[in-house]
DNA sequence: TACCTCGTACAACTGGAAGT
DNA sequence: ACTTCCAGTTGTACGAGGTA
């Protein structure tokens, strides 16, 4: 409805839900497509998430959409306690919900209804492969928390998904950015739920021989969670009888496909490596990885262009990527020799201008940026939060800190004794640094930095365990940035006057998720690194209001490129404080 | 046991280049 | 200047392996 029918109607009312094509809808509209002589789409789930993104809304307004609305998001001025009082309101306000709905108090409960709506499937004008299991009341929600992927108060429940078979006519191995080699089932291509499915990942050898997976055989395939194909297992009896058992090591001849170096396996891990790290595809990886969004967001540098640069010996490593010229980047060849195919002013324009925004991106994106191992995005965002710069983080007391103290605990040693052990002493021994020669931030102090949580144990002595970055995590980074490649980064970001900055502004508590909450915003001008719409969405995610103009509530004007004059003016009538994009990133803890 | 990292796949959109 | 063609990027989801 273009207006709440609710009798009293709430300030603000934020609504989360799922725009889908019924069936009819889906078949109607190829139906159109043909008569227009357009392709067909290929189904509805892609062609809803296709028509969501089209620019001109007038499309958008014609495709036959419809939605189902199911969580809130902010709200003022209304109490809701549970996800039945959420869904009532809702519908009384005249916003769809789903009117399939089951209540149960225990697991025998859950389990009817599944078998309860699995008989009724067909009851609905689209697909559906299974259910959601959620806790009704807010409050326990909000104990049970969430963690860096998914609520913890809520669980998918999935239906068998459709199989398929087809012929694995070869297997392929691929290399990761850290050297690990993923075989690669190539398959005859099969339609199955909804697309053509051609190629599935086997993960390693160890998965390979438990499923005896051989080229030639006829396998069972299915879309896990309706997306990712994956080879269930092998129709023996379909098998060619000359077949051999796949060993990809002696398939590729002990070389790695990329750079032909021999590959090794270390005992402790599953994976087969090439442990060249001057592997071109390796290097392709890295660059990938640098510029990928939620490390540094160098958009319009994908795989593609990533190994045109390489091939054409343009750039070697990530950090070369800032000595591109805008001529070197608009004759740049995508193609082959034969058929060349330009990369463009435009893309070369639009790929240097993100490499800019890149140089003050935050300590945290650029942590993942470098590709340490064991660090993703959440050990990055949290290095990031605690420590100043790269320098800092490269000799870090804290995360030395968390190595004793944990090594410690481990050796039957009181924690307070990691940070006052003499160096000559035994328990000195167990670190690779001395004492004297750096500090050990306390136990304490890592419990303050949310680093460390102090735990219970019967004697009462002090005992800790780690939030998110363990002792192995932070012994592989300080490794890193004391070897070669970790020293040549520093080296090199120096030269580049580049210095990632890190810390603390606003979001002193970083566990609870509604770290803005009771702050507004405003935003004016263009923001680099978003759109603001982007924007709004993360400030909202945050527990944070975003309003259009600035008054005595504002708690922050965002202030991007080419702002807008009254909103600045006012604001410092006002006295609010303004604060440039960086920051507002800082506060959003982007990484 | 929980959850983070890493790698993988798919299909539509988007936008540059080529064609007219 | 406009249209067509093409493929790279993007966004999303998941499993396995590893760490906490």
């Amino acid at each position: 409805p273009l207006r709440l029918m609710a009798e009293n109607p709430p300030e603000v009312l934020e609504v989360r839900g799922e725009v889908f094509m019924s069936r009819q809808g889906f078949v109607r509209l190829n139906e159109q497509r043909a008569d227009g002589g357009e392709e067909p789409f290929a189904n509805a789930r892609n062609a809803t998430a296709g028509t969501l993104k089209l620019l001109d809304a007038r499309i958008v307004a014609r495709r036959p959409l419809e939605v189902i609305f199911y969580a809130q998001g902010e709200i003022e001025g209304i109490e809701l306690h549970t996800q039945q009082e959420l869904l009532l309101f809702l519908r009384q306000a005249g916003l769809r919900t789903q009117d399939w709905l089951r209540t149960a108090s225990d697991f025998d409960g859950i389990t009817a209804a599944l078998q309860e709506l699995q008989q009724n499937k067909n009851r609905f004008s689209y697909d559906i492969d299974g259910a959601v299991i959620k806790v009704d009341s807010f409050a326990q929600r909000e104990l049970l928390g969430q963690t860096a992927r998914a609520p913890s108060w809520a669980k998918a429940y999935k239906y068998e998904p459709e199989r398929a078979e087809t012929l694995l006519k070869e297997i392929t191995v691929q290399v990761g950015r850290t050297g690990v080699l993923t075989p690669v089932a190539e398959l005859e291509p099969v339609f199955l739920a909804g697309s053509t499915i051609s190629r599935a990942t086997l993960h390693n050898q160890d998965e390979i021989t438990r499923k005896d997976i051989r080229i030639g055989d006829t396998v069972l395939i299915e879309k896990a969670g309706e997306v990712i194909p994956a080879v269930v297992s092998v129709r023996k009896e379909k098998r060619p009888a000359d077949s051999e058992p796949f060993d990809f090591v002696s398939h590729l001849g002990n070389r790695c496909p990329s750079c032909g170096g021999e590959i090794v396996r270390d005992p402790q891990f599953v994976a087969w490596r090439c442990p060249n790290l001057q592997c071109p595809a390796q290097s392709m990886r890295r660059i990938e990885y640098f510029a990928a969004r939620n490390a540094l967001d160098i958009s319009s540098l994908g795989s593609v262009v990533a190994e045109a640069l390489l091939e054409n010996g343009l750039v070697r490593e990530p950090l070369d990527l800032f000595s591109l010229t805008l001529e070197q980047l608009a004759v740049l060849n995508l193609g082959t020799e034969d058929e060349p195919r330009m990369f463009g002013a435009k893309n070369g324009a639009k790929l240097l201008a993100a490499l800019e925004r890149a140089r003050t991106m935050p300590l945290a994106s650029w942590l993942q940026a470098m590709g340490i191992p064991e660090v993703g995005s959440a050990t990055a965002y949290q290095i990031g939060r605690t420590h100043r710069d790269l320098a800092e983080v490269a000799n870090s007391p804290k995360l030395k800190g968390i190595v004793s103290v944990m090594t410690a605990q481990e050796n039957g040693l009181p924690a307070s004794a990691a940070s006052q052990a003499p160096a000559d002493s035994a328990f000195g021994e167990l670190f690779s640094w001395k004492k004297e020669e750096v500090a050990v931030t306390s136990p304490e102090e890592l419990v303050s930095l949310g680093l460390l949580k102090p735990g219970s144990r019967k004697d009462g002595a002090a005992y800790y365990v780690t939030t998110v970055i363990g002792p192995k995590t932070a012994q592989a980074v300080l490794d890193f940035f004391a070897g070669e490649i970790g020293q040549g980064w520093l080296k090199k970001l120096a030269e580049l006057e580049i210095d990632p900055q890190g810390g603390e502004t606003a979001a002193a508590t970083t566990e609870t998720t509604a770290t803005l909450s009771g702050k507004t915003f405003v935003l004016t001008g263009t923001l680099a690194s978003m759109d603001r719409e982007t924007a709004a969405a993360k400030i909202r995610a945050l527990g944070g209001n975003v309003a259009s103009s600035v008054s005595k509530n504002t708690t922050w004007l965002v202030a991007g490129e080419n702002t807008g004059a009254r909103k600045t003016e006012k604001a410092t009538e006002l006295g609010v404080a303004v604060i440039d994009e960086k920051q507002f990133l800082e506060m959003l803890g982007e990484n």
